[in-house]
DNA sequence: GTGTAAATCGTAAAGATTACGATCTAAAGT
DNA sequence: ACTTTAGATCGTAATCTTTACGATTTACAC
């Protein structure tokens, strides 16, 4: 997902081009790792200091249903980051300092044989935490 | 984990032994499932209507650092269960309405081979959300 | 330009969790 | 049994995150 294509698909949905919407997209596409809404808040506030908290959490959800972001929690915390689309399912190894990730091409679902019965799989949640070495990882 | 290991996990540590803990083990026993801390006060209130919230969270939180709990989170929530501790790691399916889980003998870690490079692994989670039969899952 | 539905603001409310001084109690020692 | 004391609980407030909503502003279709 690019800043360009996340605001085409806002277009496509109907939604308006305001300038705040171009800049949190613009944020998370340079950050390009989870951040808290509170994160998000503070970055958003260096360019609209007057933004609304609304502003923040209503355009987060709705990227997040769009798939312009894609969300998770850890620690109590809402977080979000680019959707990395286009390119097949994948998870995430994320540093829980700083909220970077890295790619992991397993997807545990695929030794998962069928539909286990009594049961409707809703969704799956697949996440590595660590912490990176610019957040203090030992050197391997 | 059953109520009498986790009363010894308790004095082991040389942590005390009070009806109110008792209380929510058993509590955490019987239902067997994720529960919300809010969820986890009700039943309490059936036995101590009196309870403090303060009672509840702390001793959720300290049961999950012994282990005699697990917690995980979603929807916003952090909820808790009685530890499958004992038997090898696993991970669970969990009904999103009831808490249900059913236990999955597949962990993702295994097919992760050695640590990745510049990060330092400190936990993972895998957990297959979706509603039981109970919960209005279609019938297979 | 005008009109209108959507977006944002300012602020409050709601919900979950944590904090803390005062009080009570389990349990160890005498 | 009585005393002691560290730990547990209470009552309540504070904090933090998220959601809600009437009033105002704005994007954009006509």
């Amino acid at each position: 997902m690019n800043p360009e294509k996340a605001l085409n698909l806002l277009k496509k949905h109907g939604y308006k081009y305001t300038g705040k919407r171009e800049a949190l997209i613009e944020i998370m596409a340079q950050k390009n790792r989870y951040l808290s809404a509170r994160e998000i808040m503070d970055h958003m506030k260096e360019r609209y200091p007057g933004i609304s908290l609304d502003t923040v959490y209503r355009n987060l959800s709705l990227f997040e249903e769009l798939k312009i972001l894609e969300g998770t929690e850890w620690t109590g915390e809402r977080r979000y980051r680019l959707h990395c689309g286009e390119d097949e399912h994948h998870h995430h190894l994320i540093c829980t300092d700083c909220g970077r990730t890295r790619r992991i091409n397993i997807c545990p679902m695929n030794a998962i044989l069928g539909e286990p019965e009594d049961f409707e799989i809703t969704g799956h949640k697949f996440e590595i935490y660590g912490r990176c070495t610019d957040c203090g990882a030992a050197e391997t």
